[in-house]
DNA sequence: CTAGGTTCCGTACCAGAGTACGGAGTCAAT
DNA sequence: ATTGACTCCGTACTCTGGTACGGAACCTAG
């Protein structure tokens, strides 16, 4: 069990040590307790594997659109028994998820229709308007 | 061509009538010149069908990933001749949009292995972040 | 011609997710 | 023992994309 400062849990979490600090403010990661190793003053925290997984957790899911709010309460039913919510928030999660990819891949389509209008090497104006008109919510 | 009032256009649009005047501040849409009926006073302002399709422009490259500001580029771009810019900005969004889809299609699948864990009716706690560990970056 | 609903405008505020700053404390190496 | 890097902490600021507010002007119906 390696043990790391601050700046190591950033470093392999992928994320600045400020956006630790912020998210040890809004309850998602725990400061754990100060340790000195000489005796003498307070101590700096030191943080371990589980800090890394939770870190990398918190990534994961905002990648799937949960907000930092949601994941902290994933977080606080992690390992609890309320399986009833997590099911939940993941299933509420996944269907606005599948309407956000259904979006994006429909933008992706319009956005080839631009790239092509605007690739012909035809002069005069590139109609950058007109290409997203087809039928795109 | 129908001409609307700043409501007409932003109930057609899908958006706030605060929307549009924020747009408008932000030079993302054009601010018509005040018309008045009776001839008395400064009159309000009209739009037509072009500002529509502008409106809807804007909501669909903001589904693509533009921000504001590059959609103010794209418009400014629309029917000019800088074939090459209008291009760039596009592929560059494209390529962004394939690696969000996929980063997108990765959270589903961890989601969706979260959905079925939490759904076994084996007692005991609901290993959410566990779920996600599975090679989610 | 007056009442009410809209529009116009500036300015202020909001939420989400950080990022930056400054001073004090701590740690490791020289 | 001191220097330089890193930590801790509170507070403040940033950016993006809006929303809200309040007063004056405008427009329409009765």
């Amino acid at each position: 069990m390696k043990v790391r400062t601050i700046a190591g849990l950033a470093r392999e979490g992928g994320v600045g040590v400020e956006t630790i600090r912020f998210y040890q403010r809004r309850g998602l990661m725990p400061k754990p307790e100060r340790w000195s190793s000489s005796g003498v003053g307070e101590g700096i925290r030191r943080y371990g594997d589980e800090d890394v997984r939770r870190l990398k957790f918190i990534r994961s899911a905002q990648t799937a659109g949960f907000t930092l709010e949601q994941i902290r309460e994933l977080l606080s039913l992690d390992a609890g028994e309320d399986r009833e919510r997590a099911r939940a928030l993941a299933a509420e999660r996944l269907e606005a998820l599948d309407r956000t990819i259904a979006d994006l891949e429909q933008a992706r389509a319009g956005l080839r229709r631009l790239a092509g209008a605007c690739a012909s090497k035809a002069a005069g104006p590139c109609p950058i308007i007109a290409a997203f008109q087809g039928e795109a919510a």
